[in-house]
RNA sequence: GCACCCGUAGCUCAGCUGGAUAGAGCGCUGCCCUCCGAAGGCAGAGGUCAGGGGUUCGAAUCCCUUCGGGUGCGCCA
């Protein structure tokens, strides 16, 4: 039961043409020409080594509009005090037009300031580039497979569930968003005794379809959402498993249940917008040699062998005993045991196909593989990067993300209970009670590794408390204006028209929209598309307040009727300020609000 | 006992992979609409970045250690 999903555009985003220059960048450059230009003229030694040199934003925006460290970074391989180094790239960096003035300051760093024709430019690229503004070619096509939310297929997703899945597909937007060639894949959990149970719980309801009474003992599944299936399976089969033994009915009802199953969990991604590229089975693996292929290259490379595990220190589970075990040796890659691949009744335990799935993950030839699992399985990290490392000879980088946990709360109130699920509270409940943007938007106002609060009254509030809200809002309020312009025959101009771009709130503005390539690309290096969250609300933040601005000061308003060319500009600047937004919330995927 | 994650303003959290005087929201105090939507904005007070060592030009960030919180540790998945 593996299918890929046939409408997927899998080309590679290689195209150079696509790799537009952004002001950063631009400008890493021109620093870096400055130094070989040093070199050249042997002020200073030759083959230094620059990769440490950054360019970026300083802390405090006094201090200028970019950095660069470059001359702390080479003084001690160039045997020179820092502040000549940066005195002498300061006289060479000054001669570029775009360069208003080079200071060096503090120990050695260089503070540059842009002239507002540099930051204008910005703005022209931006509308010229539109949806492509941002994207990078730093992933080089590279294949990566992001696996997530991965749940047993024996009931609906909830709370925890939806927080993996939001932050798998966001981050494999990023990926894809900078150049990586990104595979969204589903692990399905349908070959362990979860199934088993899930089928005697399906039986029962199909009992009780049949007009029996039923008792739900400890160990099966009592939520309301199998009488359905209970009822689904009367009307295939009717009634001939009624009174039969379970070896008759168990692996029937199980295919059938499962089924359901997953057809339940793909709607409830659907609801959230999440689409799989790939669902692999766990259950594929069995009884055709892939297990036992994949340990068998590890039992080549020496690293598996049969051994008894000490008991763990501190707390020995009262019923251990020494027991003879086929293990992994994943100590030999820094984890703290060895860990079986084999129960001592011998049937696998579950890292023995979750190895054999990796092995195949391998074996189709990703560069890269990223697991998104829920924080209680951090224990399961050091093995699974073992099994990897080793399966691949070092050669795949496997990053796991944990996801903690996300208590929701309506007020003070914490809610728990879903009567449907009869445990947690469902993916569908959030997403009914408060739609699918605000989910996934709320999901990423936190780190992955941080616990969430998530308050479905506040998330509901028009008001700057909600995130969402407050981004969308900036959005909804360009669009507003554009429209107003629109209707008095005022549009958007072009890169003529920007020298209307002038007061410091304006050109804060457009310093942050240049921010946005930099930002993409160190929020898809480090894999958090929170900050991506993060930047979305401090640029809204800004727009809000030079709109406020416009309320004290009548020149800021962005519609002068009386003068159609400064109202071009300031469209102009604030259509890349709603590009720049759409393009982040649709690497979250939210969608941008035109009205409100 | 061991491993992993976490500890930043009264509260909830960012902090751009080592940069300059540590930021935002909430809460608190005081302001701003004859308004392109105030569904917003401005200003102020508030910090021993848990404690202690180390690495270097430079540490909230990297290393060691102590304390405190969470999660996990064969025969569940």
């Amino acid at each position: 039961m593996i299918d890929l999903c046939p409408c997927r555009d899998t080309r590679l985003r290689t195209d150079p043409e696509d790799t537009k220059m952004t002001l950063f960048a631009d400008i890493h450059a021109t620093v870096l020409a400055a130094l070989a230009a040093m070199e050249a003229e042997a002020v200073l030694p030759a083959g230094l080594d620059t990769r440490a040199v950054a360019v970026e934003p300083p802390r405090d925006a006094a201090h200028g509009d970019m950095a660069t460290n470059a001359a702390m970074v080479l003084a001690k391989a160039a045997g020179m005090n820092p502040r000549d180094i940066a005195t002498a790239l300061a006289v060479k960096l000054a001669q570029d037009p775009r360069i208003a003035s080079a200071d060096v300051a503090g120990p050695g760093f260089l503070n540059l300031r842009l002239t507002p024709a540099a930051w204008r430019g910005v703005v022209a690229a931006i509308l010229d580039q539109a949806g492509g503004y941002g994207r990078s070619a730093m992933g080089q096509g590279r294949r990566v497979n992001v696996e997530y939310v991965s749940a047993n297929p024996t009931g609906p997703l909830h709370v925890g569930h939806t927080r993996g899945a939001v932050f798998g597909d966001a981050l494999a937007s990023l990926l894809d968003f900078t150049g990586h060639d990104v595979t969204r894949e589903y692990y399905i959990n349908d070959g362990g005794a979860q199934v088993d149970v899930l089928a005697r719980s399906v039986y029962l309801r199909y009992l009780e379809a049949h007009g029996q009474e039923v008792a739900f003992a400890d160990g099966t599944y009592p939520g309301d959402y199998l009488i359905e299936v209970g009822q689904a399976l009367k009307d295939k089969v009717g009634d001939k498993f009624v009174d039969t033994g379970e070896q008759f009915w168990l692996a029937e009802v199980r295919d059938f249940a499962t089924d359901k199953m997953m057809g339940l969990i793909r709607a409830d991604l659907a609801a959230l917008g999440v689409k799989m590229d790939m669902f692999y089975s766990e259950k594929s693996l069995y009884g055709t040699g892939r297990i036992e292929a994949a340990l068998a290259d590890l039992r080549g490379k020496g690293l598996i062998y049969e051994g008894v595990l000490e008991p763990p220190k501190g707390k020995t589970p009262e019923d251990w005993e020494p027991r003879s075990q086929t293990l992994f040796r994943s100590t030999a890659f820094g984890d703290d045991v060895d860990r079986p691949v084999m129960k001592s009744d011998g049937a696998w335990t579950y890292f023995a196909p979750d190895i054999a799935y990796h092995y195949d993950k391998i074996s189709r030839g990703f560069d890269e593989l990223i697991d998104i699992f829920g924080a209680d399985h951090g224990g399961y990290v050091k093995r699974m990067k073992a099994a990897v490392a080793a399966l691949s000879d070092n050669r795949v980088p496997l990053d796991i993300k944990l996801t903690q946990l996300v208590k929701l709360k309506r007020g003070d109130e914490e809610l728990k209970m879903s009567k449907r699920a009869g445990t947690f509270v469902t993916l569908r409940d959030v997403v009914d009670m408060v739609g699918a943007d605000v989910t996934r938007f709320v999901m990423l106002t936190r780190k992955n590794d941080a616990p969430l609060d998530f308050d479905v009254e506040k998330v509901r509030e028009q008001s700057k408390d909600n995130p969402v809200f407050y981004v969308q809002y900036a959005h909804a309020r360009i669009q507003s204006v554009l429209r107003k312009g629109a209707e008095i025959g005022l549009v958007p101009g072009g890169v003529d028209d920007l020298g209307a771009i002038q007061d410091p709130a304006e050109l804060t503005l457009v310093a942050k929209l240049a921010h946005w390539p930099r930002l993409v690309e160190s929020a898809a290096e480090a894999h958090e598309p929170h900050r991506i969250a993060f930047y979305l609300y401090e640029l809204a933040s800004d727009f809000h307040a030079l709109w406020n601005k416009g309320n004290a000061d009548a020149a800021l308003r962005f519609l002068q009727e009386d003068d159609p060319a400064v109202t071009r500009g300031k469209l102009a600047m604030i259509r890349a300020v709603a590009i720049v937004i759409s393009n982040g919330l649709g690497i979250l995927g939210v969608s941008p609000a035109e009205k409100m």
